[in-house]
DNA sequence: ATGGGTGCAAAGCATTTGCAGTACA
DNA sequence: TGTACTGCAAATGCTTTGCACCCAT
């Protein structure tokens, strides 16, 4: 069981302290799901995606247990699930990103994040005020990005 | 073809006018489907739930039809759907609603919608300072809602 | 060893589609 | 009348599950 090269600081522990409480075992398949996730942080791919990557890799993990594995880590706080408006889920580390949103460009299809420290007051204010205990959001902007925009003009 | 008894004044005729562009017919099926999105905004309803409805009232439309009719009412811009974390879709009345939003109680499924004008700038802003040409947003923020804190509580 | 984890194939849902018949323009 | 619209059932695509075997503890 080898440590992920590029995984966030903590994160891994998390995972840890997950399948610790749970009962859960450390398996390398489970290993190697979290890094496909957690590695490249920019990447938001879905479940055929993380499979198709492992395989092209050379490691036999099968479809189901991508989902089953996916499934864990959402319940377990560390992965969110992502609507990118496809019709099926995607996947990105973290959860409880107050502030936290994504734009999709709906000419390239590329996902930028951002996150805004205004953002998060506000939704906290708009919360409070409907008596709402905000626990977590999902924050898609649709439009076109910089480069689409650049090459309609041209 | 009657008129929709609660419908938003000239949004039925943007979907008259829609049908006409298009070359598209207007019919009972469309209409009953049209009805039962714009009568109760505040419903949120999916496919299913559509197709419940009209059949409880007497209508005997297909699950295949409310499908169709509610894609071609997507992509007229009069409908958006509308992801509620139950992995199918939601559906409501309207397109570029900006500053809006949904609560979302994660312990009695109560949707209750938003609207906030600096929500509205502040996306504007961040979409700006990305060179992000912002076109529509999809936000829902989960949490516990007034009432069921207070019988958690209790 | 013993119970959880995994692969495989089959099942389960939401959604789409082919086709033949129906209804709007 | 002609073509779009609809219902039905089959097909599709994503996701879950049952079961037999495997492996971490």
């Amino acid at each position: 069981m080898t440590e992920s090269p590029r995984a966030k600081p903590g994160a891994r522990s998390e995972f840890d302290d997950f399948l610790r409480k749970a009962r859960l075992k450390k398996t390398r398949t489970r290993e190697l799901i979290f890094n496909e996730i957690f590695s490249r942080s920019t990447i938001h791919p879905d479940a055929a995606a993380v499979h198709k990557r492992l395989r092209s890799k050379g490691h036999g993990v099968s479809l189901a247990t991508v989902y089953r594995t996916l499934k864990l880590m959402v319940r377990s706080g560390l992965v969110s699930p992502l609507d990118l408006g496809e019709g099926h889920s995607h996947y990105e580390p973290g959860t409880n990103r107050p502030g936290h949103g994504h734009f999709i460009c709906l000419v390239c299809g590329r996902v930028c994040e951002f996150e805004n420290k205004e953002l998060r007051a506000l939704l906290d204010r708009v919360g409070e005020a409907e008596g709402f205990e905000l626990k977590k959001h999902s924050l898609q902007v649709f439009g076109t990005c910089r480069e689409c925009r650049k090459k309609k003009k041209e």
